[in-house]
DNA sequence: TATATCATTGGAGGCGACTCGAAGGTCAAG
DNA sequence: CTTGACCTTCGAGTCGCCTCCAATGATATA
């Protein structure tokens, strides 16, 4: 699969797939031209990617974890990758509290809006300044 | 309240506070001799800014839901918001689904690099590419 | 075999969101 | 009335993540 097919079945773009490489998160195989050669596990973990950037992840980060895969997992690796993972564990745990917090509010913003009730958008805006964030994280 | 005691009291840096007045999104009053004087409405909207920050909007976007606070609300800029609020809440409720499966997986994939299961953690993060993202946004 | 279309690299440019430095105005303490 | 610690603006720089371009090479079709 050349880079072109790849860009078509995974919806990032050539450019982003050439970056991947350079930045050694995505190296797929090469011809004997040189001409990258994408196969279905490239496919597969450029799902893992694009899912990891959707949760946030940075592409160092995301690297991190990718590399588990193919690398012989050594015991200094796992101790990394257990704390790495009670972190974002943490993070992911506060992101769904935080959301549902969030859309509770957007819902009754919706809801005073739609009832032109402009009064109580203005302070459910405002309660929004009242969701706690998290200490751990800044981000 | 001057810039730096503002700056002490969010945790939002000097730079980032006259970053956020040039682009328009928090404007303090200024004294007679031009130095910002934020009020604790400020600090509040400081609030709102980071918590909507923390949900992955960009500052166009927390500009425009702040901006309902002051603003009186028109029938255009009501229209807009509710069609604006309908597709962030179907963001926050996929995001809410992602990091509930997400964080299931990296729970199994902690479980597993403490127990050794070393091929375990390579099938877990395989799963990552599996879970659906939701088609109606890319981020 | 010429032409069009694909691939490669390297380097520059862009955007969002800051971050820093220089040059200068303001103010309180000694 | 000077010193030092603030504040101001403006312009440039940084970082992450691409995105575009130019020069060059490979492949497929008329």
């Amino acid at each position: 699969m050349n880079i072109n097919q790849c860009a078509q079945a995974t919806g990032v773009s050539k450019d982003t797939l050439r970056y991947y490489d350079q930045e050694g998160i995505l190296s797929p195989a090469r011809d004997a031209n040189q001409y990258r050669n994408y196969s279905t596990a490239d496919v597969t973990r450029l799902n893992i990617i694009q899912n990891l950037k959707y949760a946030g992840l940075s592409l160092v980060e995301i690297k991190m974890i990718t590399n588990l895969m193919d690398a012989p997992i050594t015991d200094a690796c796992k101790q990394d990758t257990i704390a790495f993972l009670a972190d974002k564990r943490q993070i992911f745990q506060a992101k769904i509290q935080f959301y549902q917090a969030l859309d509770k509010i957007a819902q009754a913003i919706q809801t005073g809006a739609e009832t032109q009730d402009f009064a109580n958008v203005k302070n459910l805006i405002q309660s929004i300044s009242q969701l706690p964030l998290p200490d751990f994280e800044v981000r």
